[in-house]
DNA sequence: TATTAATGTAAAGTATTATTGACATTAAGT
DNA sequence: ACTTAATGTCAATAATACTTTACATTAATA
């Protein structure tokens, strides 16, 4: 669907939680590290499912690991 | 990713805010009938990006339109 | 009863997301 | 210098989301 138009605020979370590696967000998630560093690098936005899982291991809302357009909730 | 774990009030949405019909809410989505008659059936789970726009068109959080498992909200 | 709008369903094709495997780079520690 | 952990990148494939087209059913209304 053309391209993407969602942003996220995983790598600052990675750091900011936990210290958390690549590697452990994605094994926490149940997928691999190769779709977190697209995940990161902005390639493409996640299935939602994914997305629920992602704010699950940060242990926040949706909305506040993921956001439409360019406006980051802050 | 295997079966879908997510869940949705799309159905309910659209007869509570406007008596929206799945036309207006694909049009309004910008996707086609058959994806919103998709979602309702809970085929699938959205892209995470569709998913913003179709609570987009509810004036509603992510989060009250979409949720992970089986609890819904409320 | 003919028409129209809304909904359900299905199959084939395209686009996007996610995996797998492999190799390169950097920084830290021994 | 060597090793190891963390990260970046690339290409091929698999899995899933979405489109397109087409036809069926139901309910409302002229």
């Amino acid at each position: 669907m053309g391209k993407n138009l969602v942003g996220n605020h995983i790598r600052k979370l990675r750091f900011n939680q936990d210290e958390m590696t690549q590697l452990q967000l994605a094994d926490k998630a149940g997928v691999t590290r190769q779709t977190i560093v697209a995940l990161e690098k902005g390639n493409y936005s996640p299935s939602l499912e994914l997305a629920f899982r992602i704010a699950h291991v940060f242990e926040l809302p949706l909305e506040e690991v993921f956001f439409y357009g360019d406006n980051p909730k802050q």
